[in-house]
DNA sequence: TTGTTAGCGTGTCAAATGACACATTTTTTT
DNA sequence: AAAAAAATGTGTCATTTGACACGCTAACAA
C-alpha cells in the first residue's frame, strides 16, 4: 500500500485518520499475464492502482481490427470513467499484458468515502478530476504530434512501458502500422 | 438564460432557489466574430456556455502549423479544465468563429457555488465529470474511426457545424489536410 | 464600390503508409 | 527438450496522403 499512499500525498494534505480509512478501502489484488480485468458488456465497478505492470485497454473497429486505448503502466489510478459513473456497460476489453499487482477500489467504497466527511469528498473529486483532466491534456498533445514525436515523447516518459510492451501494441497506441513504427525505430538507432 | 436553465435541468433536479442561485451567478455575453477570448499566457477564468455560434481552440506545432483542437459548438459547457482548475496559464488560443452569445461562470463564483451546499456542490461536480467524460470517450472513439468515418460522424452529429465551419478548420479537427478532406467530400457525394 | 483578403476547388507529384509475405527469433506449452 | 505459438525484422508494392501551385468566388474593409 506504500505507493499507493504516496500517490495519494502527492494531491495534497489529509489529516492521519482520513489517509488511514482512503487506504482501508483498498484491496491488494494480483493479476496473472493474459488474466482478463474487464470483458464487454460487463459493468466496471471499481477504480485501479497499478503497483506493478501493465495492463492493455483496448476496442474494436467495424472491421474487427484492434486498437489499443490504452497502456496502463504503475504508479497511475485508472478506470473506465463512463461506465464506473452511470453503470452501463464497457464496450471494451482490459487484459493483462504481464503479472499485474494493483490496488482496488470498489465502486460502493467510493461513495461511502464521498459520503465520509467533505474534506475526504473533496480529496477523491481532486484526484478524479486530476487523472481526466491529464487524459485531456494527452489527448491534445496526440492531436498535435506526429507519429514519430509521440513515439519519441513515450520513450523518454516511459521507456520501461517501451522495453515491457510488445511492438504492434505501442504501435496501435500512437496510432499506426507495426510495420511504420519499425521504420521509425530503424531511423532512429541510424541517427 | 433559458438555454443554460434547460441544459443545468438535463443534469437531475435541483431545488428551484438552488437553481435561481446557480443561474444569477452566470452572466450573458457577447462576441463579435474574430474577437479573442483565451489567448496564450493568459489564465482562463471561466466556464463558458455557448448559445450560439462558434468558437475555434487551436494550438500550434513545433513548426508553427496551425492545429484545430475542438470547435465549440452551442449548447455545451467548455473551458480549458487545466488552466481553470490549476490557475496555470492557458498555452492555446481561442477565437470566435462567427458573433457568439454565451454564459459566463468566473472562477471564484463556481468556487463560491461549490461552498454553498451539499447539493450545490455534487451538482456541480457532476457536470465537470459528465464534461470531462464526454471528452474522454471522444478521443477514444477518435482512435478508433477513420478519417473519413470521423467527418461522416461529424456530419450527422452537428451538420450545422460543417455549414458555418470553414473546411480547413474541419480538416484539421480530424486530422487530416484541406485537400483530403476535399477529396473524401467529393467521394461522398459522388456516392 | 472597389480593392483586398480569406476561403474554396482541383490538378500534379513526391513521400509516407498500410497490406502482404516470409524468415528469424523469442516465448510458452507440452 | 521438443514442438507450437507469438512476436519481431524486413522487403516489395499499390494506395493514400500532404505539399505546392493556381484560378475562382465570397466576404470584408476602406
Amino acid at each position: 500500500m506504500q505507493m499507493l499512499y504516496e500517490y495519494f500525498k502527492g494531491f495534497g494534505n489529509l489529516p492521519n485518520d482520513e489517509m488511514d480509512f482512503l487506504l482501508s478501502q483498498c484491496t491488494i489484488k494480483e493479476l496473472k499475464k493474459g488474466a482478463v480485468l474487464i470483458s464487454p458488456n460487463h459493468h466496471v465497478d471499481s477504480i485501479y492502482f497499478l503497483e506493478s505492470g501493465y495492463l492493455h485497454y483496448y476496442t474494436h473497429t467495424e472491421l474487427g481490427e484492434r486498437v489499443t486505448l490504452k497502456v496502463v503502466s504503475p504508479n497511475i489510478c485508472w478506470t473506465v470513467l463512463d461506465s464506473f459513473m452511470n453503470q452501463t456497460p464497457a464496450e471494451d476489453e482490459c487484459v493483462a499484458l504481464t503479472d499485474v499487482r494493483f490496488c482496488e477500489l470498489k465502486r460502493r467504497d467510493y461513495f461511502a468515502i464521498k459520503e465520509k466527511s467533505k474534506s475526504l469528498s473533496d480529496f477523491i473529486n481532486r484526484i478524479v478530476e486530476q487523472i481526466l483532466s491529464l487524459k485531456v491534456i494527452e489527448a491534445n498533445n496526440k492531436s498535435k504530434m506526429t507519429v514519430e514525436e509521440r513515439y519519441v515523447d513515450l520513450l523518454q516518459k516511459n521507456p520501461e512501458m517501451i522495453r515491457e510492451v510488445p511492438v504492434g501494441i505501442i504501435a496501435s497506441l500512437i496510432g499506426t502500422s507495426r510495420e511504420t513504427l519499425h521504420r521509425i525505430r530503424r531511423r532512429l538507432t541510424a541517427a
